[in-house]
This record gives C-alpha cells, structure tokens and sequence, in this order.
DNA sequence: CTGAAAGCGCTTACAG
DNA sequence: CTGAAAGCGCTTACAG
C-alpha cells in the first residue's frame, strides 16, 4: 500500500506538520529535522496524495485543452505552443477528448471543475454550456470560434485576411476566372473566407461571378467528387482558391486524373497548410495560420484573465501568411 | 463561489448524507425526498468536487496516455483506439505530455498515482523510473519498447514482419539489388526492422550486400541529403527499402530534383503509412501497423490488469499490413 | 523550531 | 428512510 503523510511521520518520530513543512520546504523547520525527514519520506517512497493536497488548496494548478477528437496534423502545432507557455507558468496541461460527448471526460473535467482554466478547441461545447460554466475563477479561451461573454476569450484565426490575400495572389499571376471552392456554408471559417474572396475580386476589380463560388464540405473525397463532375461537363477553371487544403488534395486528385496539369491548366491555393500540403506535385500553395503562436497566445490569455486581468481583449485575430509554393 | 454539498443540505434542509445519496442515486431515501434535493442542488448549481470525492474513494477512474509532444500524425490513430475503449470501459482519459521532463505533467501525474493506470507512448520515461512506479493498482502498457517487469505489459509493431513483407514484396516484383535506409543503429524499432530486410533477402535467396545497408537517421531531411550524395556519385538502386515513411519522403525529393523516376528508375517501399504517403506521386507502397487496433489493444490489456487478471500476456504483438500503391 | 487541532468536501458504515 | 459521525490525506493558522 501506498505510504502517507502519517506513516512517514510515525516513522521519523515527528508530526505530520513537520513532515509537511519539510516536503514542501517550508523554512520553519532546522535543516537537520528536514534531512531526517526526506530521508525517511524516501525511503517509505512517499508522495504526497494529489487529491488530498488540492482539497485543501483548493486550485488544481491545471489547465484543461479541449478538443472533438485526437489531434489531425492541424492541431497539434497549436498544442504545442500551448504546452509550451503552460509549462512555463508551472501550471499542468492535460488534454482530453469530447468523444463521448455528455459523458466524455471534457464534460465531466469541465464541469466538475477539474481545471482552473481551460482552452477550447471544439464547436460540440454549446455556447451556453460555456457560458455558464465560464467564472473569474475559470476562464475559458476559446479557438476559432466567437463568443460574446464575460470570462470568455476568443483567439480567431484571419480568415478574411488569409482568403483576401491568396484571392488577390492569384488575380496579380494574371487570371481574372478565379473559383471559390468552399466549405459547408453555414461553416464560421468558411463564411470569413467567402467574404475574403469576395473582397480581393473587388479590390482587384474583377466582377463576382457566383456561378464560380462552389459549395462543398472541406473533405478531400468531397472536393475530388465536385471537381471530377466539373471537369467531366467540360469546365476548366484557370484557377482556384480552395478553402481548405484538404479540398485541395482533392482538386488534384481529381486533375491528376484527366491529365490536367497544375499549375499550368489550372492554379490552386489551398488554405491552412497542412502536411501534405508539401509534399504534393506540385507543392501547393497555401495560407498558413500561425498554430504554434496561436498556442502561445491563448495559453498566455488564460493566464492574464486566472491573474485577474480585466484589461484583457476579447478577441485576438491571429494573423496568415502566403506560402508560395509551385501550385501558382 | 461554488455550491458544496453543505449548502445543499441546508437549503434542502436535509443531511449531508442525504444529499450525497440523492446526487449519487442510491436507493436508501424515498423518491420525493431525491426530487427535492435534486431541484435544490440544481438551483444552486452543485457539482461534487471530485478532488474530495476522489480522496474518499480512493481510485481515479482515469487512464493516463503519455507522449513525448504532441502527437502527430501516427499517434492520433492510436490516441482514437484508446479513447474508444477507455471510454467504454467508463474510465476517463487524460492525455499528458514529457514537455518539461522530470517537471512535466506526465511524470507528476504518473509519479503522484493521478491515474488508475496509465499507456506510454515515449521512450523518455526511463526503464528503471517505469517499474519503480508499475503495481498491481498502477499497471502499465509500453507501447513499442519491450520492458521486463511484473505490472508492465507491451503492444509491439512487428517490425520484423513488416520489413520481411515489404522485402519480400521488392524482390518478388523482380530487382536483387534492394538497399535498405534505415534509421539510427541503436534504434529498437531500426534493429528489427534491418532484421526483417535481411531475413527477407535469406529467404529469397539474395545474397545481403552489406553496402546497401545505409544508416541514416528516420528524418526526411536526413535522407534527402543521404540520397543526393548517393545520387551524385553516380548510384542509382534498382529498389529501396526505406525504414520509415519520413525517409522515403526524402528519397523522392532527391529523386525528384534529378528526373530519377519512381518506380521506373527506383523503386521505393517505406513504412508506417502515415498521412503524407498517400499523397505523394506516385502515392507510395508502405507497411502499415494498424494504429487504431493498437490503441484498442493497449487499453483493454490494461482493463485486464485492473480487473486483477493474472494470466494476461505481457508482450503481445500488433500484425502489419503491405499497402500497395504505385511506388512498387 | 515543533506539535495538536481544525478543516477542506466528500462517502459510508452505523444507529435509530 | 434519514441523520450524526468518522475518516480519506493533506495544509495551515495557532499555541507553546
């Protein structure tokens, strides 16, 4: 069995406060009757009950990373820069899933409180579980996604800006039919980038033609499926800027297999720069998001508003960046 | 501040008692009496803290997954696998990582017994420190690495099979001259995998050229540049058998960037069948270890172990599969 | 410098 | 069916 506080205390012939003061190194107590204590505390290979010290403590020192399901490849530079400034606050990062939804360990870490604060990388939180769960004493930082509520943060990613910006990329390499290929429309990410898209034809003065703006649903099959139909009618855009670089994947699928070549026959952007991005022919071009600093940046949020912080933005909109690859 | 059960009971005007058996549904007390305090607790916006709940308990009902860094995109497959079956079994699950070493979150959580049990996917967690903490109430599955110790079981790749299939596979689709890129020589997964290789070539009647063997370093830059001296000394392998997919990702960008053509020129098989490898022109032939399977495996080993079972296997061995795509 | 004691918020025999 | 009380393993004023 498990040693406590009270065996190393018997066996070292002292109270339990003094074994408590010497563990955690309280200076209230002679260095020798310290000495004496550690020794025994290992020897009896004596930890402290985690549970037992929080009770009393009352704070967990933990923050919680929330997410629908393991990291894709998306996530876990984001994670890391979390990790990172986590660590560096000397607080614990633990990380756990919604699968289970109601009953899920998120739910339940949440809700009983199991963190003193916790970053949110899920839609399948409603907002109004959020709200009420979110106090001074727990705030919640929430990603890529907006809430409007005390105690609640939001780190967005630029989708307009990102969308504008590989819009117009693609206008200055001199082609004015430039396709949208989006998400599922009631999509937050993908409303943003419409609207960057939009944006950029306007800057650049080329007319919006909505028979170019096409719906899909961010997956790779989606894209491959909706491209092959467009080229079988006979339809070659010269380029397009695809929402995400799964559908991307899925363009040049779809190209590949009529012997279209890009980014000769048609160019395309993708958006997020995932992994495979780089290592299609040819390499796509891309906008990054910065997941790493977004990390950082939402662990750092949390740790102003835990310190009591009230001069704190609501919103962070983190910042893209064109990555000029061989597909344009 | 938050609601305990104290406030419950006095403004239910009940017992402490009482209020812990109506939250926890015992069926001591009248239904009208559960009702009431039901209400009242939910008006007050109670949930148990599960630190005192945990003390008095005494087990976490948690499981522990312990990873060196965020995972990528290996790891996530087997992440879901665990998360599926620890859910089912009704435990929670806490994914922790080494960031920090001996200050990280996972060794706290593993050294203060935070977990009922715990899954380790990292080598950073020294063998000696892993069977210190192994118990019969804190038992632990090692996933690729073999660890002899009562308490501590193994999920092992078979590299070995998986690096004979693939062998296999090159000389039966008609070249003698297969090189092997393997990773560092003191590599656990590299070792069985270099057996495997040559095991193959036995079997085949392929005598082993001990210049094939080319030590690199599981990295795709690694190989990039292994491959390029080799390529420009005048080199050219009739077939590679690359020790990961990370290599061979560099051996098709040497490859590239020298109008070598795969598999006309070169053919290549790598393996662990990550995300990129499906991608890649031409999408290249790997070994894949059933990731998900793995996970499933991992936890239910563990589950068995908590149950008290005594007769589990301590190493058990995870099949591998030749995908075949076009790089063959 | 050290110890006796209260208390954190629960659960669970035990008594009635 | 309900309540008073002990106790889980700690920390921390308080007293000496």
């Amino acid at each position: 069995m498990k040693a406590t506080i009270k065996d190393v205390a018997r066996e070292a012939k002292v109270s339990i406060s003094t074994v408590s003061y010497a563990i955690n190194g309280k200076d209230r107590i002679s260095e020798k009757t310290r000495q004496h204590v550690l020794k025994v505390a290992k020897k009896l290979n004596y930890v402290a009950n985690g549970n037992a010290k929080l009770l009393k403590q009352k704070n967990t020192r933990a923050i919680g990373i929330f997410f629908n399901s393991w990291f894709g490849p998306i996530y876990s530079e984001i994670a890391r820069g979390i990790e990172k400034a986590v660590h560096q606050a000397g607080y614990d990062l633990v990380a756990c899933s919604l699968y289970g939804e109601e009953n899920s360990t998120a739910y339940k870490y949440l809700r009983d409180r199991m963190v003193d604060g916790a970053i949110i990388l899920t839609n399948s939180f409603d907002d109004e579980f959020l709200t009420s769960m979110a106090s001074k004493e727990l705030p919640l930082v929430v990603l890529d996604r907006e809430i409007q509520s005390p105690h609640i943060y939001s780190i967005l990613i630029d989708n307009f800006g990102g969308a504008f910006t590989a819009t117009k990329a693609i206008v200055k390499s001199g082609v004015r039919e430039v396709y949208f290929l989006g998400g599922p429309e009631d999509s937050y990410d993908n409303q943003k980038r419409l609207d960057g898209y939009i944006a950029a034809l306007g800057f650049c003065g080329v007319p919006v033609n909505h028979d170019f703006i096409l719906e899909c649903d961010f997956t790779e099959e989606g894209a491959y499926r909706k491209m092959s139909a467009l080229f079988d009618q006979g339809t070659i855009p010269d380029a397009i800027f695809s929402a995400n670089d799964e559908m991307a994947l899925g363009i040049y699928r779809a190209a590949r297999e009529r012997n279209l070549r890009i980014p000769k026959d048609i160019k395309v952007v993708g958006f997020d720069n995932i992994r495979e991005s780089a290592v299609t022919t040819p390499p796509l071009t891309t906008i990054s998001h910065q997941q790493f600093e977004m990390g950082i940046s939402a662990a750092e949020t949390l740790f102003h508003a835990l310190k009591g912080n009230d001069d704190i933005e609501y919103i962070r909109i983190q910042p893209t960046k064109l990555i000029e690859r061989e597909s344009l």
